[in-house]
DNA sequence: CTGAAAGCGCTAACAT
DNA sequence: ATGTTAGCGCTTTCAG
């Protein structure tokens, strides 16, 4: 247990004060190249660490961020993390990961905390449940950077990065009607949260931009599988049923799937299927599902850089931005009528 | 921006010390409850929130814990980092989660930044690639705890937490043999990881204990989509390609069954599968895909709970614990010949 | 039960 | 280019 070695030790076994082996070690302009040197030298064979926490709390700036999810095992968020992580990497902040489980309890419970260990910016995309927005605010309050990323209320005024999922879903729309479906269902979310009401929106624009009607009763809610499920079971009792499915969620495109395979009906022939969110386990079902890659990686590092810019300029308000990233539509065999 | 309280501003509005702000905040005993009543009432009124990197920093103790996984993004690991997360909840602790990327440099600088950070303990897995252990060690000589899980090195003398990987793969072959497999195939991982080591051990007890023989010929190695895809072609190809597959992965599991498919042949009639680790893309797979589920988020808590058991004792030297887990044999469809 | 005083390890004016 | 000094906000002896 070799007892921790601090700026102090160093300074004293080269006869220089702490304040010059800080400089040192933080790449200070105004230092000699041999201090420097003889300084880095001996903090490596004592064994020296940088004191994250004395140095946060002198300087008032932690270099750590917090990111807070939903939940990390959806492949969409952890794709998001990991573009968070490489790009506080490269910018040396640590990344500390908290998930809400889509509860605004524990998404509450979780900003306090990271305020408590003050972090410097919090990136997040919002609970399921969450409508209260205090919490976030309080963020601002406390002077603390905020991005919002997918899931994100516009009235924060606070600077997000959003798919443009309205576009994803006329896209997807579009494609299934040109597939010649003529009776396209659509499984959504819950409509407080942008994401969702935007991929109706777009659901809906397309049929009308395509002379079909809309119709209330093939509008189904839910985004897990059980939804998809029994979802897909009510819409295949209809007099009517439809011929197509364009699912704001892959899992309840998945419960869809099979429903219908149950009922030996033929996808994409008699049900032709649409996901959203690419999760690695559509490409394996079969057919193939058709989905909507979001970028996710890529929406992270845009998130963060958007979170930095914020901690490096500070107070000063800018007026916040909102960063919009392109969905791409992947055509795979489930709405595929050759 | 309301500027952020102290114990001093509670101090002063309560005509008392900081001392007794701090105790009474931090349920110190010997406090009058009157004013630790006070002093909460007003630290609400002012909104303080506790800073805990001045406190980490006087106390020695961050209240922080780092969890190194090699992705967040695998089903098994994000449910371990759950576990662990409500374990710490519990705990009142906050965790930090850094991956590897399974790359040795990776798992080697999360490692500094959890020092840098001064987090009290630290729960691991190692990366696919490490080998060199060193930077776990130093972990011990900076007084930090640790615990590994899964992917361990037993030589550390550290507190770890396992699945009995043996017993798995045993229950796996075992059950294969009696569905009839006369000539079963092993997808095994690297060598150097005790999981892959002690699942390729188990296979091969199983098939002896049943009087069949062991042919290094049928034994593939890789644990990633392609490497099943590739690996079952190659068995294929044998004069005698065998009836069934044990694999040490969920992935090259799944890549063996669409090479399989491609070929014509029946799961499980022509080929019987088993993978491991049920990750939930297996019971979506036609057939669904046997497996091993892993206890994944007890796994978690107990890694925690030996975390917080090492950091409460201190120094104290209490000898290594390992906590082994039971496997549980899913049987689905791609296993089952009726 | 509360106060006084010291200091965790670092950084950042301000000096020289 | 380096030294001096002060202090970030909290906890923790030691006193009383």
């Amino acid at each position: 247990m070799s007892k921790k070695s601090t700026i102090h030790d160093i300074a004293k076994a080269l006869n220089v004060t702490a304040s010059t082996v800080s400089r040192a070690l933080n790449g200070h302009p105004r230092i000699s190249e041999r201090t420097r040197e003889a300084v880095e030298e001996m903090a490596k064979e004592m064994g020296y660490q940088h004191n994250q926490i004395a140095s946060a709390l002198r300087s008032g700036r932690s270099n750590i961020i917090g990111v807070m999810v939903p939940t990390a095992d959806r492949s969409f968020f952890s794709r998001v993390v990991s573009g968070i992580e490489d790009e506080a990497n490269r910018m040396g902040f640590n990344v500390i990961i908290c998930q809400s489980n889509d509860r605004y309890e524990n998404e509450k419970r979780n900003i306090e905390a990271l305020l408590r260990l003050r972090v410097d910016g919090v990136i997040a995309s919002m609970a399921k449940e969450t409508q209260d927005y205090t919490h976030f605010a309080e963020l601002k309050n406390k002077n603390t950077a905020l991005v919002l990323f997918d899931r994100v209320n516009e009235k924060l005024g606070v600077n997000t990065v959003v798919l443009d999922d309205y576009l994803g879903a006329y896209q997807a729309v579009s494609h299934l009607i040109k597939q010649g479906c003529k009776r396209i269902a659509h499984f959504a979310g819950v409509q407080h949260l942008n994401i969702y009401r935007e991929r109706l929106r777009g659901y809906k624009d397309a049929l009308k931009d395509h002379g079909l009607p809309f119709d209330e009763q093939i509008v189904a809610y839910g985004v897990y599988i059980e939804d998809g499920f029994n979802n897909m079971k009510t819409l295949l009792q209809l007099s009517n049923p439809p011929d197509a499915v364009f699912s704001a969620s892959d899992f309840s495109a998945l419960g869809a799937m099979q429903t219908i395979k149950a009922h030996s009906l033929r996808i994409p022939q008699d049900v032709a299927l649409i996901g959203f969110a690419n999760e690695p386990f559509t490409s394996f079902l079969e057919p193939p599902l058709s989905t909507i890659d979001q970028h996710s990686h890529e929406m992270g590092i845009a998130a963060a850089q958007l979170l930095f810019e914020a901690i490096q300029n500070g107070d000063r308000q800018f007026p916040s931005r909102t960063i919009v990233l392109n969905p791409e539509l992947l055509v795979r065999k489930s709405s595929l009528r050759v």
